[in-house]
This record gives structure tokens, sequence and C-alpha cells, in this order.
RNA sequence: GCGAAAGUGGCGGAAUUGGCAGACGCGCCAGACUUAGGAUCUGGUACCGAAAGGUGUGGGGGUUCGAGUCCCCCCUUUCGCACCA
């Protein structure tokens, strides 16, 4: 060990001792404990940020402190190497995109070796590489074999200059994200899965997370599942055979429907027309309202417009004859096209009658909630349809609905579903929000799908012993919106395997979500070449025990990968339901953007970026990573300053600095010591000691690192208050310090790793912290206990003085010495106590009337 | 518009969950060592006040012996959803 602190050259020293001892591989039959600790794979973008920085900074705390612990520590990295940028790369720069991410790769590599992250790098994997796509093929495959693939007509964003697909994030506000080109949408063959299939169970598993995933996340999990339970209603076309289906979540206000609006695509919609004498009229207005939809912002609510068609249907409950119209508010993507308009109790309803001057019927009134409990199914309510100037929404008491009349809502909405299914025009139904997961791009840089076409035997998947199927080495980057692979011949031009007759390749790829929805299961057993992984030895590591990462992967990546767990448990691959058992959602890192008092999340465009190279460059990779847990809670947006981290540098160096002056002298230190022989300062840093274990020990399962490091600072900055020379320190105080200091070192380990070893050898220890023992110190309650406690006394809840007690004091000797203390009898003296408040151990308050 | 979360010193943030508000760090102030200091060390630092003391956790009300913490109303900010029938 050094005198001086040089990160750079304590940094080198241990990521080469670390590699050289292979420290953080792992094996698969270990018999210790498993914890499997993951941060979401980087796309190799070719550069860290400090977004990553701070991910897995966080992560490999937990990682060390789990190991220091005697766990054995799954902690892995791979690279979510399809997507986009490199083939824009191609497109733009004519880069090989393979050699673009490869490169790309061993750069960003390079640098997390250098901020010193314990991966386990020999289970590094990567998407782009036959021998992982082979695997999201293979899933492929088993999911056509039952059904949960399938291939469907679909819309597309569609910009017409660059003649290209865009994703919804390119064409969001309606325009193209480099032309400004208005998108339109296109009919294309598409790839599904079904994850709607397991729309209730994505719903009914939270149960066994919601204790261990942060609340935010779960919330829009269940609006993006958007479970709606209601009924499905006939509405008999007058005069006609059709009957116009709707859903509603409000059957009990039937009675109320003025009107059924279908959305403009409805597929009746033409039939109906037939005999209508607007049919012309309506027919415009369908088309312009579609060609709306397809253009405009979709984040624009517009004003609604619809259109009665002339025709006419039947409320089966009421048997009233209600016109049909076609308006823009109601879409065909939810429910079934249709609705019943209700305008009395439906915020779109009310606004859409008023507008055209629909009649607006109560059929719901308020009710009481004495009322209810006294006669829970029959009231009365209070017809005021008259002066309604608003919809009452709300459950409540049904009024002009016939016979249904008097019940309650909650009530009615049981009986009615029950009676329509028993009189055959209806019943009751779920409907879900969650859309099929459309995976098909017209891209090459993906997992190619693996099917072909056969003139004779139709679509015919490639059968499994035929994967991979190979991208080409390369192909045209065209930009027509074809998939490039449609432009390479030796690609395409294949036999087909069942007839062995000429055929084509399916030319899509899949979506990148595809190969991060199981990749984590892929590290437990990377390089099996005949299953995606072996069932026994993922068993034991999964599920994932701490999970990290944005939230903006909150629902895509978060609830992809729920679905493909339930599926490979469905194929008997895994045992459980849920992959991951605790979820962190950290916040982002911030900078202010130049010349404004804004702060935006670091990036190359806005040039608020900060290179985490440089920065190790100036503050070495143990400050940097320290300041970055300190500096905000994990959950927070952390906000870069460059003052901050100076302040990490210092204590490292002060810590650093007081091994080196210490480390002699601590060798002679004795193995036992009498607690009752020393001196009020020995013991008082003894007993900061073993608070600050239990601290950070309790901490590091909230993963409040933040506290943590301050608890660190708190226990050296006790440790100088011993302020005893080294060289002059007795046997019992060379026993605390080097108790204080050891663990000090120990749990600084997570923190900044190269550094504590470098100060753990320092001291003396030839084996390095991870030696296979479990190195985290234990705490001794005994000695973090205090053994005087300050109590404040307050009178009518204001501070006027404190008590020095032993810990053992009972509540009466506590009220005795309260009233006792000069302060207190000054300032009660002559007036009348109420009240003694005593809390063991915590306060005294006199009340005074 | 609807929904959720959050508002604590100059700043990032603590506060054992209803019991001493401001831990720890940054910044700032003073001092020491220095030719020098943007290095290091020591001390100070919520606000008002000379002090005694008083006031303080977005604002207003309430519950309680006691409220940053619980309840009600309002304001602000952030995030999510955005015609989901």
């Amino acid at each position: 060990m050094e005198e001086k602190y040089f990160p750079e050259q304590i940094e080198q020293k241990w990521q080469q001792r670390w590699r050289e001892a292979k420290a953080f591989e792992v094996t698969n039959d270990d018999p210790r404990q498993k914890f499997y600790c993951l941060e979401m794979l980087p796309y190799p973008s070719g550069f860290l940020h400090m977004g990553h920085v701070r991910n897995y900074s966080i992560g490999d705390a937990l990682a060390w402190f789990k190991r220091l612990q005697g766990f054995n520590v799954l902690h892995p990295i791979g690279w979510d190497s399809f997507g986009q940028p490199a083939e824009q790369a191609a497109i733009k720069r004519g880069i090989n995109p393979r050699e673009w991410t490869e490169k790309n790769i061993q750069h960003m590599k390079g640098q997390l070796q250098r901020l010193g992250i314990s991966y386990d790098w020999s289970r590094e994997i990567a998407a782009h590489r036959p021998d992982y796509y082979k695997w999201d093929q293979w899933f492929f495959l088993k999911m056509l074999e039952r059904g949960l693939a399938y291939k469907k007509v679909s819309q597309v964003n569609w910009c017409p200059n660059e003649k290209t697909v865009l994703s919804n994030e390119q064409s969001s506000g309606g325009v193209c994200w480099r032309c400004g080109e208005k998108v339109v949408k296109r009919d294309l063959e598409q790839w599904f899965l079904r994850i709607t299939e397991y729309a209730e169970q994505l719903l009914e598993d939270m149960k066994e997370i919601d204790a261990a995933w942060p609340e935010k996340v779960l919330k829009r999990q269940r609006d993006w599942v958007g479970r709606s339970e209601g009924a499905y209603i006939d509405f008999a076309v007058k005069d006609g055979r059709q009957k116009i289906r709707v859903f509603t979540t409000r059957i009990d206000t039937i009675f109320g429907a003025t009107a059924v609006v279908l959305s403009a695509e409805h597929p009746l919609l033409d039939e109906l027309l037939a005999e209508s004498a607007l049919k012309e009229d309506v027919k415009a207005f369908a088309t312009k309202v579609k060609a709306e939809r397809e253009t405009a912002d979709e984040t624009v609510e517009g004003e609604k417009e619809g259109l009665n068609t002339g025709v006419l249907a039947i409320n089966p409950f009421s048997g009233e004859t209600v016109p049909v119209w076609v308006a823009n508010y109601v879409l065909m993507e939810y429910g079934t096209g249709a609705v019943m308009s209700v305008p009395a109790h439906d915020e779109r309803d009310f606004e859409f009658a008023q507008k055209y001057s629909l009649p607006i019927r109560q059929v719901i009134a308020p009710v009481s909630h004495q009322q209810a409990a006294a006669e829970p199914t029959s009231v009365t309510g209070t017809d005021q349809s008259a002066e309604m100037n608003r919809p009452f929404t709300d459950f409540g008491v049904l009024i002009n609905s016939g016979d249904w009349g008097g019940k309650l809502s909650e009530v009615a909405i049981t009986e009615m579903s029950a009676y329509a299914k028993d009189k055959g025009f209806g019943e009751a139904a779920v409907t879900f929000r969650i859309r099929d997961w459309g995976i098909s791009r017209q891209r090459f840089w993906g997992a190619p799908v693996p099917v072909v076409y056969c003139d004779q035997c139709g679509m015919v998947p490639v059968p499994y012993e035929q994967l991979p199927v190979v991208l080409p080495q390369n192909a045209t980057f065209t930009g027509t919106g074809e998939s490039p692979l449609a432009g390479v011949p030796e690609f395409v031009n294949t036999t087909c395997p069942k007839c062995d007759g000429p055929a084509r390749r399916e030319t899509d790829t899949m979506d990148t979500f595809v190969d991060s929805s199981w990749y984590f299961f892929r590290y437990c057993d990377p390089r099996n070449d005949s299953m995606p992984f072996d069932r026994a030895i993922a068993q034991q590591w999964t599920p994932i025990d701490q999970y990290i990462g944005g939230d903006s992967h909150a629902v895509m990546h978060l609830i992809y990968t729920r679905f493909w767990t339930k599926f490979m448990r469905d194929i008997g691959l895994v045992s459980f339901d849920e992959p991951v058992k605790s979820l962190l959602t950290q916040g982002m890192v911030t900078n202010r953007v130049q010349n404004t008092d804004e702060w935006k999340a670091m990036s190359k465009s806005l040039g608020n970026g900060v290179d985490p190279d440089q920065m190790i460059d100036a503050f070495g990779a143990d400050a940097s990573r320290l300041f970055v847990l300190f500096a905000a809670p994990v959950e927070n947006e952390l906000r870069w300053s460059e003052t901050g981290i100076e302040g990490a540098v210092r204590f490292l160096r002060r810590v650093h600095t007081a091994i080196y002056t210490w480390k002699d002298r601590l060798a002679e230190a004795p193995q036992t010591v009498n607690n009752d022989e020393l001196s009020v300062d020995a013991r008082a840093l003894r007993r900061k000691t073993h608070q600050t274990i239990a601290k950070i020990t309790s901490d590091f399962d909230q993963l409040h690192l933040n506290t943590s490091v301050a608890a660190l600072m708190e226990l050296f900055n006790q440790f100088n208050d011993l302020n005893v020379n080294p060289s002059r320190a007795s046997q019992s105080e060379l026993f605390v310090a080097k108790e204080a200091l050891e663990a000090l070192v120990v749990m600084l380990a997570p923190f900044a790793p190269h550094v504590a070893e470098e100060m753990w050898e320092g001291m003396g220890h030839t084996d390095g912290l991870l030696n296979g023992r479990p190195m985290w110190p234990s705490t001794d309650p005994e000695l973090a206990r205090r053994e005087e406690l300050e109590i404040p006394v307050q009178v009518n809840g204001k501070l006027r003085s404190r008590l020095i007690t032993s810990p053992e004091v009972s509540e009466d000797e506590l009220k005795a010495a309260a009233l006792a203390d000069d302060k207190i009898k000054s300032l009660i003296e002559g007036q009348e106590v109420v009240k003694v408040v005593v809390v063991p151990r915590r306060l005294v308050n006199i009340v005074l009337r």
C-alpha cells in the first residue's frame, strides 16, 4: 500500500487481480445459497453514459454486499445488440451492422471493466449472434405450434416521403421523426404473439410480486392490460336481420340509451347503410373520420362529431327504438366498436347528445348511504332529467327502468346481465385494452422469423434442426420499407422443408423486445447448444432476486418478459410464474441544459452529457461510483454536480490516509478487550461501529444506499474523534480502532471496491475480501446499545430541558427526574400540572393547564 | 380533463414511521499551515434577534399531551393516462 491515494494505480492493480483470480465467475454446482443480481442489459450504442454508470453502480454494490455476506452471486451482463441504430449506421455511412455492433461492444466492455463492475464475463451474451437468436427462433416455433404466434393484416406507420415503416415512437405527433412528413397507415401482413391469452394471468400474478415491485410500475401494467368488466348486449336492427353488439360496463343504465353509436370502421356499416337514404353522406363522413384518425396526432382529443345513419335499432330491455349514429369518438379497437349512448350517465355521451340535441333521460338517481343501508335492494330516487346539466356517472338507484326500477346499480348490473343471457340477447363479458404483440419488423438487423412460404405447402415452419436461420453477411440498405432481406436472393430463395420444392423465406425479423424477454435465463447456461437453457440449471439461479433498471421499461419490456416466463412455464421450461422477485426502478441522471434552467436527461443532442471516461480520469472509478450512490436515493432523479464528486474523493483519501498511518500498529492489536476498561471515546467508537454495521446491513435490504454511505462517513468521523496518535495508542484503543477500521473497509467495498481491497491488503490480509468466507461484519446489539440516553423534556410540547439517564430507567423515575429538573421546576412553578406523558427511552412531556 | 406521487436550509438530502427537525455531503464563513491556495487541517453554518427568547418542514384548517409524518380544503411541481364505453 502506497502512502498516497492514487486511484488509477489501485484500480488497475485490482482489476487485473480480479481477472486473474476469476473473482466474479460463479459455477452452477456451488453449495452456497444463490443470489441473482441483474441490471437491464444495455444497447451497445458505442459509449457508456451516466445512466449506465448509475445503474451498474447500484447493482454492483448489491452484488458485492451479497458476496461479502457469503452468497453465491450471479451477476452477468450481455448486449441487446439487435435494433435500429446499427441499421441506420449502415444506411447512412455504409458500415456493416455486424462490424459496427461488435466494435461498440468491445469499446463499452472496456469502459465497464474500467469502472470495475464485478461481472461474470464468462457468461456474456449478445442478441445478434446466431448462438443466441437461434433460441428466439426456437421460442417462436414453440409459440407457432401452440397457436400463440400468428399472422394477420394490420396497420403500420408509413412515411410516404422516405418510403419506410416507422415505429410508434418514430411517428409520434403523426409526423415522421426525420423528415417531418405526415405519417400514414398502411396495411401489411404482420406476425403477432398472443399476449392477450395471458392478460388475466398478467394481472392475477401481480399479487406474487406486489410487495417488491414499485407501485407505479404495477399500476402502469394494470392500465396497460386494462381489464374491464361489463356485458355485451345485442341491439337488433329494425326491419333487418343484423344485430349490433355493444359493450358496456353500465348495463344498469340501458333504459337511458337514446342512441347506438358505431365507430367509422365498424364492419356492419356498409351492410346497414344499404337501405338508408343517407347512405352517401354517412359513407363520406366515415371516410373522413378514418382519414383523420390515420393522420391525427394521437395526443390531441378532437371535437366529437357524428352523423345519424337513418338506421334504427331496438333496445332489447325497453323495446324502444333508437337511432343508429356513426361518430368519431367510438374506437374500433376497443370492445365491439359500438356503444349504446347514455347521455345522462356518461361524460362523452352527454357531450355528444348536447351537441346534436339527442334526448337525455335520467335512469339512475343518487342514493344516500342511509337509504342504501336500510333497504339495500329497493329504494327510490328522484327524476331530475329535465334539469341535468352534467351527467351523473356514479352508481345509484334505477329509475325510469321498468321492472328494474328501485334496484341499486350494483345489484342491477349482475341481474340484468344474467337476464340478457337468459333471453339470448347478451351476456356478462370482460374486455381488455391490451393488444396482441406485433413482432414483425421490416428490417435487417434482427432475428429472422423462421418460416418459409412454399407454393405447394403454404407457410411452413423451419424445422428445429435447421435453426438458426442465419442473417446473410450483408444486404443493401435502401430504406424502401421492405425488409432489406427481401433483396438478398441467397437468403430468400430456399427449398420447402416439406416438399423440397422451391420456397421463399420470410423476410421480416423480430422485434428486439423478443431478445430481451428471456435473456436472463440464458446467462444461467449461456453455451448450451441443444436448448435455450437447461431446465435444472436455470432452476438453481432463477428467478432474479433483484432486477434494476430505468422505469422507461415499466410496461413494454417488463410485461413482455412476464408473458414470456409464463409461456416458458407452460412448455415446462421453468417452474414459477414470475421471473423477477424484486424490482428497482432507478431515477434518471440529469444535467442542466446549457444556457437554461432546465434539467434534462443527459444526451448528445442536448449537449449536456458527461463522459464517464473523463470522470474516471479525473476522480477514479471508486470515487465516481461512491458519489453516484451517495448523491441521491437510488429511485430519485440525480442532478449532476461537478463539485459533489470531489467530496467523494476527499472521503476516500482521508480513509486511505488513516489506514496507512494505523496499519502497522493494528497488527499488534489484542484479540479481545474488556469493554469496561475502555475510555469514554473508545467505548463511543465501539458503539458507533456496531450501530453502523446494523444500519448499513438493514439499508441494503431497501437499497437505501445514500444513507449507507452517510453512515460510513459518520463512522469515520467518530473514528477521528478518538484523536489518538497511533504510535501512542493503548492496547484497548488498538482493539477498537482495528474493529472500526476493518468494518469500515469491508463495508466500503460495495461502493468503492478497488480502494477497499487495497486497504484491506494494506492492513495485512493476504487473501483478499473475496476469499470464500462471509466477510461482512456482524453486529453485537449489546455493544450497539446506548449506555446513556439524553431524554428531551417538553413543557406543553416545547423542548425545555434534557435529562441524561441510563437506558434502564423506569417511567416513574423518568417522571420524577423531569419534575425535579431545575429548568423545569422554574417553568412550572405555581402552575397546575395536568398530566405528564412519559415515553420510555424517548421523551417526557409535562402538560400544564 | 382524469389519475397518482411529491413539496423539508443556499443545494442534494436525513429523520428508528406520531416523540429533540435539518444526520451525511456540497457550498459558504472564519481560523491554522503556507511565498501562494481552487491543496490540507480545525471550527461554524435553518431563519429572526445584541441577547433572553421567538419562528420554522408549500398555504389554511383539524385530530393529539405531542404532527415533516395522520385527516380535510387549497396551491405548486413531476409523472402516468388521454375519448377504453
